[in-house]
DNA sequence: GCGGCGATTCCCT
DNA sequence: GGGAATCGCCGCT
């Protein structure tokens, strides 16, 4: 498990995780951009409690959990504390450029959740695995980033939370993030 | 059981 | 900017 406090929030992991180094056997690059997912957050999948579906969000944090969407892409997250996850929406692609284009067979790469799974070939079987350096490897970054933050993409519910982050000076992002704010 | 609905992406206009 | 593709999950009848 990836050197971070099993009882962090999502929204603390959520930003900490960017610039940190995600590899999916032998092939990743560094997170550009997450949203933190909450408990208590009407717009996550934990929000009415544990299903089996969703059982990953309430195993041990810095495991993953992978779940189909749209009927058609896998979206990767980090859990957090029970309940809690962290979705990865965006890397720059560092080892394994090749094999990544040849799975996505188009210029965007990972820059967006789903992208970033067939980039990656993230499977189901991955969901509930741990971050621990067999087929997943999560390493945080050494120093502290430069963040955007955001409205999260994509959802219906709790639409006024910033719990998007981003890479500030990024290229490689889902979509432009909003004029920054103090 | 059944029906609506996505933490999306791609292609078209 | 808008709509189709596509199907498992979840809430409710």
């Amino acid at each position: 498990m990836p050197p971070f406090d099993p009882q962090i929030s999502a929204l603390e992991l959520a930003p900490a995780l960017i610039g940190a180094r995600l590899i999916v056997r032998g092939v990743g690059g560094l997170i550009t951009e997450t949203e933190a997912y909450a408990a208590d957050d009407p717009a996550s999948h934990s929000f009415r409690g544990p299903t089996p579906r969703n059982q990953a969000m309430f195993g041990p944090a810095g495991h993953a959990y992978v779940y189909r969407c749209y009927g058609i892409h896998l979206c990767l997250n980090v859990v957090a504390r029970p309940g809690e996850a962290v979705l990865i929406r965006a890397l720059t692609p560092l080892i394994g450029v090749e094999t990544m284009q040849e799975r996505r067979g188009r210029a965007r790469l990972c820059a967006g959740p789903g992208c970033l799974a067939q980039a990656l070939d993230v499977r189901i079987e991955d969901d509930g695995r741990p971050f621990d350096g067999g087929d997943l490897l999560l390493e945080l970054p050494n120093e502290a980033q430069p963040l955007l933050v955001g409205p999260r993409i994509g959802i219906s519910r709790a639409t006024d939370l910033r719990w998007r982050f981003g890479l500030a000076g990024s290229r490689d992002l889902s979509r432009p993030f909003p004029p920054q704010r103090p």
